[in-house]
DNA sequence: TTAATTAATCGTAATATTGCTATAATATAT
DNA sequence: ATATATTATAGCAATATTACGATTAATTAA
């Protein structure tokens, strides 16, 4: 099948998962992580930074600003990618929310 | 081709790509939810909450737990399931470094 | 021992993902 | 207009993921 059943779970898990999606892939979290890093916007310069093709890295972008997690602004010839700021306060917000459900280890089981 | 060059990446990239894997399917999500949510431990519970196949539960879970974010223990003729608490404080921490690294979107561009 | 219960594994099918080359699209510069 | 530079898209091949039914393994109950 390869399918997954979307429609058995809540919008939450579902949302989760997509945001979830953004950093489970080591290129996308390197991308995250130089355009955290970038005192200014970047564009190209992944590519050379990742050693993935061009058009590799382009996929992977898109699918970065499909989840909303970042934002690309068109510069001329080149493209300024940077975090989408809103986007990344609620996917911190909502992981954090998770995080903390998990705050008491000696409620928890298997000891 | 359909394989990651993990070679490519850093430790690091590659470590947070693993645990984000945790949160990319909402199957995993409600899985992991669930198991923060139960005061007690729990099993085969999950075959009934999530709506899928014996089959397919179990192969999240042994997912999960060969990330390392859940662990099992075999109770009887069932296994109870929970969080791994020191892995979870180290995605938790992993995830919150990441997640503050973005303070200032004045500071950040695409404006 | 035999039956019942539960979880793990095997085998399989369908779909998704990753990555590439080649090409197109877009904007700038000459 | 033409060339250059950069990004996006199309098309493709290989691998990974998701999900299932059927089977096996392990434990408890009768």
């Amino acid at each position: 099948m390869g399918v997954t059943k979307i429609q058995n779970y809540t919008d939450e898990h579902n949302e989760i998962a997509i945001f979830g999606k953004a950093f489970s892939h080591p290129a996308r979290v390197a991308i995250i992580m130089y355009l955290l890093k970038a005192k200014a916007c970047v564009n190209g310069h992944l590519v050379g930074e990742l050693g993935l093709a061009q058009a590799t890295v382009s996929q992977h972008l898109k699918e970065l600003k499909s989840i909303g997690i970042i934002q690309g602004t068109v510069e001329g010839t080149s493209v300024n990618y940077c975090i989408n700021p809103e986007v990344w306060m609620v996917v911190k917000q909502k992981f954090e929310e998770i995080f903390n459900q998990f705050e008491d280890p000696a409620g928890q089981c298997c000891d």
